[in-house]
DNA sequence: AGAAAAAACTTCAAGCCTGAAATTTTAAGC
DNA sequence: GCTTAAAATTTCAGGCTTGAAGTTTTTTCT
């Protein structure tokens, strides 16, 4: 029945270790945005959105890039609107619900992403070029702890607030 | 000599591996965010800037500011703008140098701040609830090789680009 | 069918963020 | 001392983001 003690040096390496996490993923963030903008004049949403819609040929509804990006509709309603002022993608009529549309990347658009996704895999291949298939793994399945906890053990106690 | 194969599955995995690094990150920043607008009615750049400045209570100019949270300074300007406002913030004439202001919490902003701050951390450490001091260590360890990447070997290539 | 609820979107206000272009003030070079 | 360069900020346009509120269309429930 260790309770948790908030202020103990566990804690604040805790807190320590979220820093770290925050900068490495803010840092590498930076880099591809500002690579996409210098070389592509692109931004990062816009090529999530395109990337959700080129691997969806048929297209995808407005609220299904919203689901699947994990952003709001009133977000992807603007990135779509430049998407399509670029020539990059576009809308159908959704045959049967006047509501909706289908969003679509144009020929134009698919062939940009091609170009993106390569240079894209490229800087990221740069940028964690150290990482073998070993530390890919170990890295992977940390994070995969971090985003999906399993059940807490009762029992277990750790005790390690080493203070 | 072994080139980069850019589509190998080592690429693909080092791909997979940012995106993972990415939602984790994005995921803990949501959750802040929401429960720092929720139960304060706040936002993370504010806490971000009240942060630095509660560490310094002699104040930090505005220029030391965006540095040290590496955002640009018009962002910086903003921020502190609606911090003032608040009441959390106020900005003091530097002698001698009439361009620069010196922004120092004020007792009301560092009484918040401590507040906030207490509840932030216990937000991280449930987030990180599980990780022990071991786990703690090697993912430190995984973040920082990205961050900051030892010299490359030229000589030893991994030789791992298995298909 | 008619009313009410739900679904798919868009619009909007507010805040965050950047890089570029001012502004004001200080420091340097002649 | 004067001119120029540098420094500290602010302003601005453009884009991203959210949650709330509003619109139109479809579905559901009597």
């Amino acid at each position: 029945m260790t309770k948790e003690t908030p202020s103990s040096s566990l804690s604040k390496n805790r807190l320590r270790l979220w820093l770290k996490l925050l900068k490495t993923s803010s840092s590498i963030e930076a880099e591809l945005r500002r690579r996409l903008r210098d070389q592509f004049g692109s931004t990062l949403p816009r090529f999530d959105v395109m990337s959700a819609l080129a691997r969806t040929p048929e297209g995808l509804k407005m609220s299904e890039i919203s689901s699947l990006l994990k952003v709001s509709n009133g977000n992807v309603t603007g990135i779509v609107e430049r998407l399509v002022e670029d020539g990059h993608a576009l809308r159908l009529a959704v045959p049967g619900d006047r509501r909706a549309n289908r969003v679509k990347l144009t020929a134009a658009g698919s062939k940009a992403f091609a170009e993106l996704a390569a240079e894209h895999e490229g800087w990221i291949n740069e940028m964690l070029g150290e990482f073998g298939p070993e530390q890919i793994e170990t890295l992977s399945d940390l994070l995969e702890a971090v985003l999906h906890p399993a059940e807490k053990d009762e029992k277990s106690g750790s005790a390690a607030n080493a203070e």
